[in-house]
Order: C-alpha cells, then sequence, then structure tokens
DNA sequence: TGCTGATATGCAGGCGGGTCGATGCTGCTG
DNA sequence: CAGCAGCATCGACCCGCCTGCATATCAGCA
C-alpha cells in the first residue's frame, strides 16, 4: 500500500528539521506530517495508550478489540499503520501478535514540535 | 464548518490527559486527535514554520501564498483551520490578516504526546 | 461614491482513508 | 490430519477533506 512508509523508522525522522527556525522544507513537512496523521485519530491513540498501559507494555490484537468498540480487521489496520509510521513494533509468539510501542518514537516527534530546546539535530545541508 | 472547533482553545486542550499513564479515554482521544490532525498536513505544517521565523513572528497571506505554491482560498482555509485548532490567532489590521502562533500551544501538544516529565496536569474527576 | 486590492466563503471535483464482512493463512490442539 | 482460533488481507462503501474557481466582503483611496 501506500500510507507512510515507515516513515519514522527508515525514513529517519530524526533527520527532519524542527518546525521552529528556519522554515521547514516540503520534504520535511511532508515526512513529518505522515507520522502525524498515523497519530491523528482517535482509535490509534486509544492503541498507543492502551498499549503502552498494558501489563508488560504489550498487547495482542485480542486485547484491543473490545475497548476500542471495533472490528478485529478495523484494529489491524490500526496497528499496521502505527507500525509502518514507526511507533510500535510487531513480535509474533504463537498464534498471537504482540505490539509494543517503539522506545522514544513518540518523543521524537514531541521534540520535533517543541521549538527551543536541548535539541541536538544539527539540520546539516 | 464542523472541524476541530477551536480544540486547543475553548476545548481546553490542557485538560486533556496524556497519552501515557493510564488509558486515554474517548473523549480525549478525540480531542487530541483533532488538534493533531489540524497539524498532520504538509501544508499547515509549513504555513506554522513559514509563519514563526517571519520577521516579527506574523505573516499576512499575501506573504505565504507563493512560498507555499498554494492558491489564496486554499491558504485561507488551511489557516482557518490552524485558528480554528487554536495554533493561530489571527489579528486584522486594515486590509491584512495577521497571523502567528499562540504562544505555548504547540508546546502543550508536544507535553501531551511526551510521556514522563514534569507534567502538572492533573486529570481530575 | 465608485474602484481596486486583500481575504473570506461557496461550490464542486477527486482522492484518501476509516470501517466492516468475507476470506485466506498459519500455528496449536485433539 | 481435521478442526479451530488469532491475524492479516481484500473488496467495497461512504464520508471527510484538500484544492481551485468563482464570488462575496470589506477597507482604503481617487
Amino acid at each position: 500500500m501506500e500510507y507512510v512508509g515507515t516513515a519514522l523508522a527508515e525514513m529517519t525522522m530524526p533527520q527532519i528539521s524542527p518546525l521552529a527556525g528556519e522554515p521547514i522544507e516540503r520534504a520535511d513537512a511532508e515526512r513529518l506530517a505522515g507520522v502525524l496523521k498515523a497519530l491523528a485519530d482517535p482509535a490509534r491513540l486509544r492503541l498507543l495508550s492502551l498499549i503502552q498501559s498494558a501489563p508488560e507494555g504489550e498487547a495482542c490484537v485480542c486485547d484491543l478489540t473490545a475497548p476500542l468498540g471495533l472490528s478485529q480487521p478495523t484494529v489491524s489496520h490500526h496497528l499496521r499503520i502505527l507500525t509502518e509510521a514507526g511507533l510500535l513494533e510487531r513480535e509474533k509468539r504463537g498464534v498471537w501478535a504482540y505490539y509494543r510501542l517503539v522506545p522514544s518514537a513518540i518523543a521524537t516527534i514531541a521534540d520535533l514540535l517543541t521549538p527551543p530546546r536541548k535539541r541536538a539535530t544539527k539540520k546539516a545541508r
């Protein structure tokens, strides 16, 4: 498909220049928008929240369907988008697929939005 | 229209519980998603960036149309969405409409995303 | 007052995306 | 080796939204 395309991961989101500073370039804007688009959905925000607060910090699809009130295919769909955005990682154990947050992925996004701080990123070029 | 409806402003975004902690509630997820949806667009990210880096931290529509490569009505449309989301404020001086960032609006969003930190927000209720 | 320029709004076209039901796949189990 | 349970994928529907063109508003000016 053609969603985000692992924006955060291989797109190397950390290279996206922050919102602050000089005007953001077109490409950066599109990458950042891609990741934010993955976040900008109630169901997906709740998924992240549910997974993050789960016992081992992980959860399988069957645990997430009920709380969200969405069908299993729809939940899998959202999990896929979050995974491809680099926000979740998937591990299949037996019949179950366990999802957990990618350590500092969300924090990285927050840093890109936050203007003046310890940002170590050199926007190079 | 029926977009975000001044999500950040009167919706009092600061009352939205952060992503971290206990599972976020449906209403909070929708409010946060609403604001993020306003951010999750390349054109709007560039608008925020352009305005923020403008001389006086403000810019009028006529200054933003060219850099974006979008029509004037489209730019006005995006500015409206950002304004209604509580990210921009508008001031009309004469024939021109000047837009500037709402001081700590974006930072507030970043805080809601960032998990464990100085968050002072008491989720009350 | 009438004209011009800066913005906002209405309208419409086209695409992207959220959702579900049906189906395919794959390990586990009897 | 059937049968079943957990997930992913497919196809389809429908709504939301980005965009531009046309038009309405409104302020400044001759």
